[in-house]
DNA sequence: AACAGTAATATGTACGCACATATTTTGTCA
DNA sequence: TGACAAAATATGTGCGTACATATTACTGTT
């Protein structure tokens, strides 16, 4: 009768994944192009339409196909470049480079958090927070400079916290799990302080992250993360 | 007998999800811990295994819990933040925020690669390539500006391209798909040739963009993209 | 011809079952 | 005690079905 084991091998959703993607890449499903339906998908790759929704859900993740509830799935026309950061701990990124990690307390105390602080943490006006300034170290050089604001209204128990010993950072996240985190990623010219503090010179491009998490609609803590040149963030999409 | 509904409301899997996020956040499964069988999950939530796995992969995606074929499912003691950016066409980034989108083909010849850039392509020596260098302008102010390499053995046609009208990174997306991408972002001082065409001063911090597409193991481009202060990438994780 | 209501349709989700696969744990034997 | 093999176990995957949901397409009315 018909072929209903076309598609090859029976192998799983990434196979599947894989033949579709080749077909995108192969020129078989241009950009912009509709592609054919789960049902008819799964008939002609000799599978279950549950199947072939996990692969193209799986495109879609991956920015490379759109999909809707009838218009079908279609190709991309300007598939855009959908990467994925994993921003960890200082002390690991450190560490998985087989380098020596080290935490310096810079500056510590509770202070009016400027107007741009209290912006980005979503607060109507200036709060009294805990301000924390620390160093990372990577074989005893400067690897990363953070200055940090800490929300006293949400975390009353960071008073009581010796960030001499421990950074800000890991404490937090170690007692202070977040929901809702925002990222933005910049470059910036040292200060004067900046760059003694980081060991390059004034004026050098700082790579800058900054971060503020939420739990709930709870402000835990904004973090501005200077790092001196050669520091980069790479991935692979 | 028992309660088989105790979860509540019977919801979908982004409401399970939910729920054991809540558990996490709440310190009912604190961090290091182990979480349920999904099994167990299952029958406690009042649904199927399937949609556990569901609600579980996606808090695995997420980083938040781990899990492992058979030592079930943890919740992560150092929780990264993951978090996902779209990089956009120049075109649509500008278009997007309302302004008037600009292109500018700034330098074009054909000469050899830099050691680095055949490196970062995975060359094994440097080769003779087509390099764009272009403005991207938004509402007929620099908004980016690009230097790219083009492989004439991949993409002979390339040539041919009228690249004054047409910007190569539109052109490339539209007849050349690709199949892996690295990215890497940095912070460097414009140099004077940089500033002049960027519309900034000399040594002003910039951001860099680095990116390399390949289609299979055939080196497409490799594009370094310079951003004037003012630029950031933001994104919610 | 414009509009609103309805039917058709493709994807999204859920369930239950079976089996695959990767680890851990246990057990056995030297 | 230690090394290696076997059993146990939790997640991963696949199938088939049923129903939900969001859009599109159609259809009849004014």
């Amino acid at each position: 009768m018909s072929a209903p084991d076309k598609g090859g091998d029976r192998q799983g959703w990434r196979a599947l994944r894989e033949i579709i993607h080749e077909r995108i890449l192969s020129g078989a499903y241009p950009p912009g192009a509709r592609l054919p339906r789960d049902a008819d998908l799964a008939e002609q790759l000799g599978c279950a339409r549950a199947t072939v929704q996990r692969a193209m859900r799986a495109l879609a993740d991956d920015g490379l196909i759109e999909r809707k509830r009838k218009g079908g799935s279609r190709v991309l026309a300007h598939p855009v470049t959908r990467a994925t950061f994993d921003i960890p701990v200082a002390r690991e990124e450190v560490e998985a480079t087989g380098r020596a990690y080290g935490y310096q307390l810079v500056a510590r105390d509770i202070a009016q958090t400027p107007h741009s602080v209290a912006a980005a943490m979503g607060l109507d006006a200036p709060e009294r927070m805990l301000r924390a300034q620390a160093l990372h170290l990577a074989d005893r050089r400067p690897f990363m400079y953070e200055d940090r604001w800490i929300s006293l209204a949400t975390v009353p128990e960071i008073v009581d916290v010796d960030l001499t010993r421990e950074s800000a950072n890991e404490w937090l996240l170690a007692h202070r799990p977040y929901s809702r985190c925002t990222l933005r990623f910049s470059a910036a010219n040292a200060t004067p302080a900046q760059a003694e503090l980081l060991g390059t010179r004034p004026g050098d491009a700082l790579f800058v992250i900054e971060r503020c998490t939420w739990l709930g609609s709870a402000p835990i803590t904004c973090v501005t993360a200077l790092a001196p040149p050669g520091y980069a963030l790479t991935t692979e999409a």
